[in-house]
DNA sequence: GTTATTGCAAAAGTTTTGCAGAATT
DNA sequence: AATTCTGCAAAACTTTTGCAATAAC
């Protein structure tokens, strides 16, 4: 059976991409972590020197146009900032993937009771206290699936 | 009735805030927008002179401090990277908020019944096609609830 | 041997900080 | 009048780009 790391190798070859050293380690660092890391946690976890931070920015988008990899934060350019909910009362978010155009959604698909349940359960199982949650909803607005 | 844009007036004032030309112009803005904003836009939408962008990164700091404002991304050093969901399976995140941990939750609290009606009722009611979606739990993981 | 890839240097973009002058209370 | 707040300048970070040297095929 193939691990992650040696499938991920195979897919880069496949596609005409070089199996480098700084390539190779920022997948392994990836496959062996249990959470999403940014480029300068990546770069700490190779002890420093097994890549150039440079490199590691470009393996990270050549795996990203890949689809190997996502990014867990997606706000491209700068955090963005919002009323807190006593002003704009409980909400998700619609966002385009392709104009980046970000839609509230009122209300909330998670019913009360499928949240307390989760919350229960979480606290019990993993000693996890949940205090507030957020779903996103990635797609094309009306605009861009037009 | 007060404008919420009053509400937040009297917070500051009350909290001995002073209510300044650059403070008012962006909590005017992001009353009025219906979508989270990056500091570079409401510096824009303010058309560059009510405020200084310095000035709006203390004033979007110090609505966050009252808890009048939250950040929609809340990646504080860069951005993140994981797997796709081809190699790591379908799951969520559990993000700590006091020491920034993030956790892996398996499988999906949304049924795909819940799911599959949610994204028919966008699609026809606001033309919007879900392709992918994220849950976010925040609150205090087992290190820091203890 | 060819060509893709790396690493350095440096630029571009975002966010933070120090301090003198301006504005609010 | 007393402070708080602003704006400028500049620093600290994160991310991107150009180019010569290096390494993979």
């Amino acid at each position: 059976m193939p691990t992650r790391r040696d499938t991920i190798s195979h897919l880069l070859a496949d596609r005409g991409h070089r199996l480098t050293g700084p390539r190779l380690a920022v997948v392994g660092v990836l496959v062996e972590s249990e959470a999403p890391l940014s480029v300068a946690e990546i770069h700490r976890r190779l002890r420093s020197r097994r890549a150039n931070l440079v490199s590691i920015y470009r393996t990270v988008h050549l795996l990203m146009g890949m689809g190997v990899l996502r990014a867990a934060d997606r706000a491209r350019r700068g955090q963005r900032y919002e009323l807190a909910e006593q002003f704009t009362g409980h909400h998700h978010h619609l966002i385009c993937q392709r104009c980046e155009r970000i839609e509230d959604l009122k209300g909330c698909p998670l019913g009360d009771d499928v949240l307390t349940r989760l919350s229960l359960r979480l606290r019990r199982l993993r000693a996890f206290r949940v205090t507030e949650h957020e779903l996103r909803l990635f797609g094309l607005c009306h605009e861009c699936s037009g």
